[in-house]
DNA sequence: TTGTGGGATCTGATATACCAGACTTCAGAT
DNA sequence: ATCTGAAGTCTGGTATATCAGATCCCACAA
């Protein structure tokens, strides 16, 4: 049996499956659930109940324990001891969400701007540049595809694990809503200067400008998925 | 049965137990791990196994189980899929706790310089004016119990729940670590005075002053929190 | 010596069983 | 009609059993 090769090729022959890749049932009970609720497919407070989803999934209660497990300490749910979990995610909750992103990955961006070694400011740059003639050629899947190597790279930039796993799980907005987001012309003007505002910090070392501008392009496009998904209202 | 009253008494007869505050197993096995992880008891990479550790707690191995979902939420253990849990926590780890919680609790602050109400306000200078008479009577256990007040309450008038529940994730020295930090009367006397310019700020409306302070104190009492736990190093 | 492979063993992943709080309901008392 | 409480039901918490992937070990061949 031939290994699947990844995206990460090795020098020699195949490269080995990353364990983390393997998938399990609570893995996929807790993703499936996860996304639900950020789609907002269930209403905040409501009552969940362990043996209807294992009966949904068609598995036994076993892993949908844990998965709820892992949604409680992401603080999409909320476990009353003996009496179930119920579902705490409504547009303040994404609010909220936004700003925990801001906040970490404006960390992030400080810590990478003062880190970032010179081949990988390159490197950075030259996503920049990719990203300018996507938003040129209007090409919304590599926009999508950019954006995420765009922060991956800084988290990587940043040498920091612990806030890199952190801002992960205050990631809502998937793909698809990206797509919708990318839609607009303005908005994707708008991204591509901050992103090459962003990198220009990062690359140059301004710690704090880079700080400043990552936070505010979280909380900016932020907003614009609000206004997407739950209409509009004004704060910060 | 009499219902045991809680802290938060009622108008009326005796306050209902929060069943947040029932203890289950789970829980049991969650916290104990985590302070023992925290502590430093378990090395970086450290596989720890879940029949071992049920038998240990005298346990089955269910609600072990759900603790090692919790803590792998958390970010302090790492599970790879049909191989095991191992741990995940070491200065570089503690380091960025601290960096996660500077940059958390001060857009909180940020915040609640934003929305604190006047009575609110006043309640936060006063617990400020008692920490300046706890520090001059060096009462250690008085500055633990109203140093917990003092962010609690920043917590709430920034009206953030979600905010709020992750900063507690990020918490991890607990009041026997912060009792040794506050013996060093000019730890105390600095402490002090952050908290006294970040009560101010708040009081006062200025955001970001506010935010500022905030993140040099959690950086600047986590540093010496690292210089105790771990030895020396300079960073950031 | 090295390395290949097959079997024994360990251990995580899942399923199932059982127990005990919590909630519901309804009869009986006031 | 309203309140009380006891029985019944629901459901989460825990324990146990089972399955299968991962690892270890050692014999045997090149």
């Amino acid at each position: 049996m031939i290994p699947e090769p990844t995206e990460s090729q090795q020098s020699e022959g195949f490269a080995k499956i990353d364990p983390k890749f393997q998938m399990t049932v609570r893995d996929h009970v807790h993703r499936t659930l996860r996304a639900a609720i950020l789609a907002g497919r269930f209403a905040t407070g409501e009552k969940v109940n362990e043996r209807g989803l294992a009966e949904q999934f068609g598995v036994s209660t076993t892993p949908v324990k844990e998965a709820l497990r892992q949604l409680e300490t992401e603080g999409l749910v909320e476990a009353l001891p003996r009496r179930g979990v119920i579902i705490r995610f409504d547009m303040s909750w994404a609010e909220e969400m936004i700003l925990a992103r801001a906040a970490l990955e404006s960390m992030i961006a400080h810590l990478a701007a003062k880190r970032i070694g010179k081949p990988a400011g390159v490197e950075l740059t030259a996503i920049a540049d990719l990203m300018a003639k996507a938003t040129i050629s209007a090409d919304a899947d590599s926009l999508i595809s950019l954006n995420e190597q765009f922060h991956e790279h800084i988290h990587r930039s940043s040498r920091c694990g612990y806030l890199a796993k952190l801002i992960e799980r205050q990631q809502f907005y998937d793909a698809s809503i990206r797509r919708v987001i990318h839609m607009d012309p303005a908005e994707r003007q708008k991204a591509l200067e901050e992103h090459t505002a962003i990198a220009r910090a990062i690359v140059a070392g301004d710690a704090d400008l880079a700080e400043r501008q990552m936070r505010n392009h979280v909380v900016r496009s932020g907003e614009t998925y609000l206004n997407i998904v739950f209409g509009n209202k004004k704060d910060i």
